[in-house]
DNA sequence: TTATGATTCAAACAAACGTATGAATTATAG
DNA sequence: CTATAATTCATACGTTTGTTTGAATCATAA
């Protein structure tokens, strides 16, 4: 629906990109691998993307796009219907995490794939993915903390930033992993099938998620 | 004062090796900026650890086991004091995470460089970076999640699970930045220095991961 | 001192990397 | 159809990668 498509061979690139940067990383993914799993010619990435700097962002691009859009419209929606007083909290966190979190039964956005895909890479080194992670988010990033500062007026703002960060590490983490998570989780959750597992991850992390942004306020510290 | 050394060849690659695999990742690092950072010639690195792989491994081990056994032995301390009754939960989460944060400020044992470069490899793609944490890791967090088991007797031990592993987000997403962090934070923070930064996170963390851990437990889901 | 083992060194290796080229092929328009 | 543009292709370029080699240098002990 975006385009008229001749050919198929820009899509097919970035469907294996994001599975492989997904997968292995970006400095641990060749162009060879890409066109490889693609079933397309090496040349074809620079001549659709231009380089591959230029295609990891167009991976990225194409799933954000749609995904803060969408946090933008449902705070709408919600700041719409509280009118002029302020949000539950539980909303404000429901609407920035719980969006991204449901994109993975939406595979036609990129499914699971691209979840993982994003928890890998907000702890990814290179410096130019870190730079368009930033500018992608600014503006969403900047209202949901308004929208937090409002409905949490008692509590310190930079403690809800803080606190706001401590939420993505805990999200980027649950979504990155199955694999990484092993560290942990052996057993006792081996028992549940993968689509249990996902069905339930949402509220689990949600309940943490709000327990750790209503907790008590650490104690200052008092030396002068 | 660690040994005697006829030469430190082997202790300038591992620091030098530690602050750029933090910097710029696994795959991102090279043996030539290792070795020219290090001052040594290109070859030392397969003389003394045998491959760039081992390195690594080497890297991590020369802190992870002392940041193992500390945290054994202050749960061991703990447990003698507690007697036959179980824990506080919050003194558990101090002693894991309180343990390893602390080490920021222990220069001897890596200090914040070693703290960053956990947070970002915890998400690191390399299978066998994982495979070798999961390794190292093991007998430390079965014996943290059965202290936890005891001291949280009415919670399922899954969700228990759940919540120790969006703690271990929540933490290595917290000290693996400053950098990617200032996704979120952009103001509000920088007026603290460095200093204040880091002393204050600790108790912030912990107030967020404890009020994750002890959250109101997420709604059943109801379908057959 | 000489002899022996440990370490450092410059140089080279094949393999894999991202990118560029120009010809061949395919699609589109007149 | 023909002409023009878009795309695909095999191939090659120059770097950079991790690792290896054999000689040179160092330290230690007899």
């Amino acid at each position: 629906m975006t385009e008229t498509r001749p050919s198929d061979t820009r899509g097919r690139i970035l469907d294996a990109a994001e599975r492989l940067f997904m997968a292995h990383g970006y400095d641990g993914t060749s162009m060879r691998h890409i066109t490889g799993e693609a079933g397309v010619n090496l040349a074809a990435v620079n001549y659709h993307f231009g380089s591959k700097e230029a295609l990891i962002r167009e991976v990225f691009r194409r799933r954000l796009d749609w995904l803060n859009e969408e946090r933008m419209r449902v705070l709408d929606v919600l700041e719409a219907e509280a009118g002029k007083q302020p949000l539950k909290p539980s909303a404000i966190i429901d609407a920035f995490f719980g969006t991204m979190l449901r994109m993975a039964g939406d595979e036609a956005r990129g499914g699971m794939t691209f979840l993982r895909l994003i928890g890998r890479t907000l702890g990814e080194p290179a410096e130019f993915i870190r730079a368009f992670f930033a500018h992608e988010y600014q503006a969403v990033t900047e209202r949901y903390k308004e929208a937090l500062f409002r409905a949490l007026p008692e509590v310190p703002k930079a403690e809800i930033v803080w606190r706001f960060h401590f939420m993505l590490g805990a999200t980027s983490y649950a979504i990155a992993g199955t694999d990484a998570l092993r560290l942990v989780t052996d057993w006792q959750i081996e028992d549940e099938d993968s689509m249990d597992r996902l069905e339930r991850l949402v509220p689990r992390l949600m309940s943490f998620l709000i327990g750790g942004l209503r907790a008590p306020l650490p104690p200052l510290n008092s030396p002068p």
